[in-house]
DNA sequence: TGTTATT
């Protein structure tokens, strides 16, 4: 024992004596550890969690009980933050996978160190995880890059478990894999060094490495597919009472409670009902805050609007709301009497039915769709379906987002179900100021068109 | 100038 060779301190002589209440079956004499004195572990090496450890004993007098089965890569004992006191565990990393297996068959459970009631635990970390912890979403992907090319990707980082390139029944990448690591530090490191590291040949947009979701996570992504269909296919005929932003916001948050509130073990009914709330809060944006009898003058046209007060503060949404509900004309956004909505006709169907029927159609026929420029920064859909409700059914509307930042980049899309309604609105709003901005309110290109404006 | 995908 006092000749531990090589990178392993030998115990400090005095110390506790160490030894199993069972048997003492020659501990500490099997390893020669020749080699350096920083030692390197296996990429797919396991941190174990020894539990039941006399509050006596440190490093030093653990060391040899567990070198039995291997090279010591770490050993820690863990000591509370203020205190410093013994918590009685350990954290034990092997350099070797196999350590940790052979160390956790030998002694978990098997063995009682001196003075404990119970038996030693060894067994892997909880941070290791239990697979979902190892196994990472790769997105933002070539569409012609196969498994081979991810293993190349990641092999670096550890071992791979598994490695599968998400593909179309045809055969297509999805542009996606899932790589699973042999632990949890392995998958961290992966991230760490690749995610928005670069960009695929043929992506749009930075390599995305995240952890892969969980069945739970799967399970609400879908219920949310699902909501978000049913949404679309049945407007709820909500209220339409003083409910503006502020309230969609208030209600969201509500949802968004719901939904972080749900624990292990709530069943898909609850976790529906937070997703059908978050429909909910969103049929309520909807509600028209637009002066339904505000008569414009459709000749003069926005360029006549100088120096027109800002109507939406950058900072929120408040002059968005209306404050006086069915009022015509006072406190809506456009207070000065210039609005540039047309009245709308009585006996046309509810624009809101209107324009939540389609709304899972991304683009109208030729003609129909709207590119809008210079939104103010806070715009989200809502605002934009706001704004261009009044010129007729609004079968999409769509605000860019960066997906990094989530800031609006400003500029969207709107989508009409007749042309008519797309040059009423273009009429009507291009060049309108909103804050210190003109909109810029013109035709989606065609995809083929080569024109730049 | 319609985006990013979850076995």
């Amino acid at each position: 024992m006092a000749a531990a060779p090589g990178g392993s301190a030998p115990p400090a002589g005095p110390g506790p004596r160490l030894g199993f209440s069972t048997a003492d079956s020659g501990v500490g004499m099997s390893g020669l550890n020749p080699g350096p004195a920083v030692p390197m572990k296996d990429h797919d090496a396991i941190k174990l969690f020894v539990g039941q450890i006399p509050r006596g004993l440190d490093e030093q007098d653990l060391k040899p009980l567990f070198e039995e089965f291997g090279r010591i890569y770490e050993l820690t004992v863990l000591k509370d933050r203020l205190t410093g006191l013994h918590k009685g565990c350990a954290f034990l990393t092997y350099c070797a996978r196999d350590s940790a297996l052979k160390a956790q068959s030998a002694l978990h459970e098997q063995k009682t160190l001196p003075g404990m009631n119970r038996p030693i635990q060894v067994k892997p970390a909880a941070s290791e995880g239990r697979g979902e912890d190892r196994k990472l979403f790769v997105g933002m992907l070539g569409k012609q890059q196969g498994e081979e090319d991810v293993r190349r990707l990641f092999q670096p980082f550890g071992h791979i478990e598994e490695c599968t390139v998400l593909r179309s029944p045809d055969g297509t990448s999805k542009g996606c894999a899932f790589v699973k690591f042999g632990s949890q530090g392995e998958a961290q490191a992966a991230i760490q060094s690749l995610h928005g590291s670069r960009t695929m040949a043929g992506a749009s947009s930075s390599l995305v490495v995240k952890l892969a979701d969980t069945d739970r996570e799967r399970a609400l992504r879908r219920m949310q597919q699902m909501a978000g269909q049913l949404g679309a296919l049945q407007p709820a005929p909500l209220p339409l009472g003083a409910c503006g932003a502020y309230t969609t916001a208030i209600l969201q948050h509500q949802a968004a409670l719901l939904a972080a509130a749900q624990g292990p073990g709530l069943g898909p009914v609850a976790a529906v009902a937070a997703q059908m709330q978050h429909v909910a809060a969103f049929s309520l944006i909807a509600a028209p805050l637009l002066p339904a009898a505000a008569n414009s003058p459709q000749g003069g046209g926005p360029s006549t609007l100088p120096g027109l007060p800002a109507p939406i503060g950058v900072n929120g949404f408040g002059p968005l709301t209306p404050q006086t509900n069915g009022q015509p004309g006072s406190d809506s956004l456009y207070n000065n009497g210039l609005s540039p909505y047309p009245a709308q006709s009585p006996g046309v169907a509810d624009p809101l039915q209107q324009a939540y029927a389609g709304m899972h159609h991304y683009a109208g026929p030729e003609g129909c769709n709207l590119f809008i420029y210079h939104l103010p920064q806070e715009f989200g859909d809502a605002e934009l379906i706001q704004t261009f409700l009044p010129f007729g059914a609004v079968v999409s509307a769509k605000v860019f987002v960066d997906r990094a930042t989530n800031q609006s980049k400003c500029f969207g899309f709107v989508s009409f179900d007749n042309p008519t309604s797309a040059q009423t609105a273009i009429q009507a709003m291009n060049g309108f100021q909103i804050g210190m901005k003109r909109l810029k309110v013109q035709l989606k290109r065609p995809k083929d068109a080569n024109r730049p404006y």
